[in-house]
DNA sequence: CTACTTTGTTGGAGCGCTCCAAACAGTTGT
DNA sequence: ACAACTGTTTGGAGCGCTCCAACAAAGTAG
């Protein structure tokens, strides 16, 4: 920067003003600074800067694991908002585990962002309050009883309402549920799940087989479901993931989708967008509730504001080719 | 910091000792310092130990595309290497678009990371070529003709000899070829689909279909490939996705594999080891080139030397349910 | 012509740390 | 008793920036 003003002929506050770029700098010397930093390749030390100014206009992104693409589709929205915001995000994967994700929280309460945000996060509230004690924080797809952090989720039952819905419509009256165990959001699908059939006057037909989110697991729930004395006609399962283990097995078990059996998911991740797989799928507006998180943050970067906030946003319903009327 | 050392009764000095966990500290006064450190809450603050020190101990990571299952298995490989080694990695998506890319290498850059690690990047030799210039580089799976980057690839054509061998071994010799277009290791999965055709003679069998590694272009080719006068018996596609779009409208033509053709991926994504899918694919062993990147790295970082080295990892083939002997 | 604004520009303090030379406190050897 | 160590500890300079009060220059009003 010392060699950038001294090229320019100005000082070293000027040049920095021209690097922030204030309004109250001159053309002329606005332009002989971009010439001179121009020349010497000189690009500005984001440490230093932040060091001085205390604000480093990046949001931390904490996604519980880079694999699933349901975090992938989230962090596009995130990126976005922020950048039309004025702010920059850097990402960090929590890898799936504890340990992983405290790493990458810690780091980017290291580097002292303004802001964090963090998907899907395993950890637990406790320690989730923790580092909302730190720095601002928003989590999206996890709730917690504290108010230390906004938080921005999908209506899980609510979801679960518009698949059964959909397979009531169709004829279904034998519906079964794979539940997600202790994975986020499946306990609301698994409550929003009864409660539809309760409404359909489906009480008797309820039935509930235990899964977590996995391949394999949406497979075995399958196995315990077929063969069975009477076997559902459709089925609900916690997410696409294991959707796509029960279709799997359900073909190598000689039937055929939507016309023996009906299959609903839950996420709307690429997978069931595949021709190959074509899942009918509750969609969770990723895109938006990234956003969402953002606006939520830099409004309390901006003005100071409490946290506390929670956001609840509806999902929607993809009709793909694994539904169809009931024989 | 100030804090941390009044309370424990010493200089700041050596707080800043025990936080770097200096050997040339008495147990007495670590204990005091760590003691007062947990008391009042105290986390250094990276951007000033950083300023201070010209290091940051972080690894940037650029990958092409987060939704891409392909790369998130790479940051793996990157994450552990790094954490091994004493780094902290930070990720940052390019979004597929040039402009991505040039954002998060210059947010980057902007942080003075130690070095930097670019995973598929669509930058154009020379923009990469000056991002060599500003911080150590290494590239994976791209090649560029400067010696300003380290690199690491998988050997595309030795991968493609790997299905084409696989193929012949079970009886196929009309062995067609889904291309890859533009897209990184494209031109050498080509050419080694080439050189091993002729290497079993069977030159006049070649025949090469556009496409550009999405699904749908996977789709297109097999309308172009199927209902010809002498369709292929097995078909090599340059990776993981669009081989998934050929296998779905392979069945959407009453064709079943492997019994009436066989179908060959690239890459060994999570796509393709669905159940649902079972692709027989061409594995990029992505943990290790990962680790192989940050090895050559942090050897660069810590011994200052010159960038340029290239490093081949050999591809391995993964042989699941869609590939069966010929008719 | 003086007083007052407005517009640009500047030196210097300070952000929270690391690093270094120097100081200090105990040994140990002679 | 003194020099020579070894192992710890410390004050202060400096990393590259931002921010602020102060200032210079030029315009405006009375």
């Amino acid at each position: 920067m010392e060699d950038v003003a001294e090229r320019a002929g100005v000082s070293r506050a000027l040049v920095s003003l021209v690097m922030r770029d204030s309004p109250k700098v001159s053309e002329k010397s606005r332009e002989a600074v971009l010439k001179a930093a121009g020349q010497i390749g000189y690009r500005p030390n984001l440490m230093a800067r932040s060091l001085a100014s205390q604000r480093t206009m990046t949001i931390g992104l904490v996604l519980n694991d880079l694999h699933n693409p349901f975090f992938a589709e989230l962090a596009d929205g995130v990126h976005n908002a922020a950048v039309d915001a004025g702010y920059r995000v850097v990402i960090n994967s929590g890898f799936g585990t504890a340990e992983g994700e405290s790493g990458a929280a810690a780091t980017f309460l290291e580097y002292r962002v303004d802001g964090l945000i963090m998907a899907g996060p395993v950890l637990s509230d406790s320690q989730i309050e923790n580092i909302g004690d730190e720095t601002r924080l928003v989590l999206i797809a996890r709730e917690i009883p504290m108010r230390t952090a906004d938080m921005v989720t999908n209506d899980d039952a609510v979801g679960a309402q518009l698949a059964i819905d959909h397979l009531v419509s169709l004829g279904h009256t034998e519906i079964a549920h794979v539940d997600g165990g202790v994975g986020a959001g499946a306990a609301g699908r698994r409550a929003g799940y009864v409660q539809a059939m309760k409404a359909h006057g489906l009480d008797r037909s309820v039935r509930i087989v235990p899964g977590d989110f996995t391949e394999s697991s949406g497979a075995a729930a399958i196995d315990r479901l077929i063969g069975h004395d009477s076997p559902p006609s459709a089925i609900f399962v916690a997410n696409d993931l294991s959707a796509t283990g029960a279709l799997h097995r359900l073909e190598q078990l000689g039937l055929s989708l939507p016309e023996d059996i009906s299959l609903v998911g839950y996420d709307n991740t690429a997978l069931a967008a595949l021709g190959h797989i074509a899942l009918t799928t509750v969609n969770q507006p990723r895109e938006l509730m990234g956003g969402l998180a953002v606006k939520m943050l830099t409004d309390r970067i901006e003005s100071g504001g409490e946290a506390g906030t929670h956001e609840v946003i509806a999902p929607t319903l993809v009709v793909r080719s694994t539904t169809g009327p009931a024989r």
